[in-house]
DNA sequence: TTCTAAAGTTGACAACGTCAACATTTCATA
DNA sequence: TATGAAATGTTGACGTTGTCAACTTTAGAA
């Protein structure tokens, strides 16, 4: 649109928001500041602010993106051409995971970040709930081959997300692969996470299978 | 031990950390600097620098003391005098989210945070390792009854943290309470959520119904 | 009593978020 | 085509922050 040294940049919005994730991938959250991006850029340091009214701002729209990015890694594991529903579930759970250690920082700014919590734009809370209707979709897809209880998926679609949501967290912040977190898993998953990687598909079949057959022991 | 006009404070680093963790819970963790601590304890501005290597070593700090505090609640539901032991399992799960739904920004600091993700202290990994042994412990207890299906312990009490954990975070971020998330639940419940108040026994009991019976359809 | 280490202070610096005032460009409309 | 408002970008400035270096005061061991 615009050529090389015009005044205006043409499509500043979108190269701020490209480059935000990149010092944010490179660097973490805290290196990204407002100025840096403009000097990034090639634009002066308080330009970002003709699109964003401040830094929470920048993040919502960060997080808007992460979400939007993640419907689509759940639709596709939703859409997959496979028979059992309760394969693709498992496949939506374990998308779910890999997306949130995949892109850390990204999914620790869509959720657990104090400063959005009050400050939510309407798109950042439309974009959150296309992301869960992707869980909804996975469940009821089950209820409807009855291969899941008919109780209110909308409650199990909150379970399954707690489930999900959770285990990313822990694994993004280290907290799973210390001590005791794994042991008892198989010694090639121990072995994995020892040498500082981590089969996420793993992990989260065990989890969801427990959570399919439950932890009642059988009278 | 020092008297009130000393040169030096006495116990200048348990303050800093009460004072802290009073900012932080009125005002937010964005609040909190190392300079206005000083100056709110009445002490020079880089008098925390002597007992804090820099602010995330403040901010392990916090979280440890978050964990001992956490340890400290599931360790009471554990220890309740209740003969049947999914009881208890259930109350050590409801105990840890109604702990963070408390404490919410103090557990964010605890989980969550980037800055902590690779600095954590010693201390702050034995202190949560700690919190995580009572989730076990409810576990082993269950199995003791054959209550709980035999598979390893340490497996079903990471599944349990996630669920506990998943679900305390989406309700601090405010995600649960939004739109769709609870649909479907009893009247009450919504009511409450509606008026800004949230029974998380209730949304827990659910979960954790969910998880001890499984979604697998009877066949 | 003396000396060292711990604890607290002041001065300084660069980076940050953000505001106000100004410059340039675009684009609709007269 | 001319024009004026709205959008976009710039520069200067202010107060706050984390943190370092160099200094002072104090407590406690030798």
């Amino acid at each position: 649109m615009a050529t090389k040294k015009s005044y205006h940049h043409g499509d500043l919005r979108k190269k701020l928001l490209e480059t935000a994730l990149e010092i944010i991938s490179e660097d973490g959250l805290e290196k990204v500041s407002m100025r840096k991006l403009g000097q990034r850029i090639g634009v002066s340091r308080t330009a970002p602010y003709r699109h964003f009214a401040d830094k929470s701002m920048l993040l919502c729209a960060i997080a808007e993106q992460g979400h939007i990015k993640l419907t689509t890694v759940l639709k596709n594991a939703n859409r997959q051409l496979i028979d059992d529903p309760l394969t693709r579930i498992r496949n939506t759970g374990i998308g779910y995971v890999e997306f949130a250690v995949r892109n850390p920082v990204h999914y620790r700014i869509m959720f657990g970040n104090e400063i959005l919590e009050n400050q939510r734009t309407p798109e950042l809370v439309q974009a959150a709930e296309t992301s869960f209707n992707e869980l909804l979709y996975a469940v009821k897809a089950c209820q409807e081959e009855k291969l899941i209880k008919p109780i209110n998926p909308y409650i199990i679609a909150n379970t399954l997300w707690s489930l999900t949501h959770g285990t990313s967290m822990l694994l993004i912040d280290g907290q799973i692969q210390s001590a005791n977190a794994f042991r008892g898993m198989p010694a090639m998953l121990q072995t994995d996470i020892e040498a500082g990687e981590i089969d996420v598909r793993k992990i989260f079949e065990y989890k969801s299978d427990i959570l399919f057959s439950g932890l009642a022991a059988e009278s």
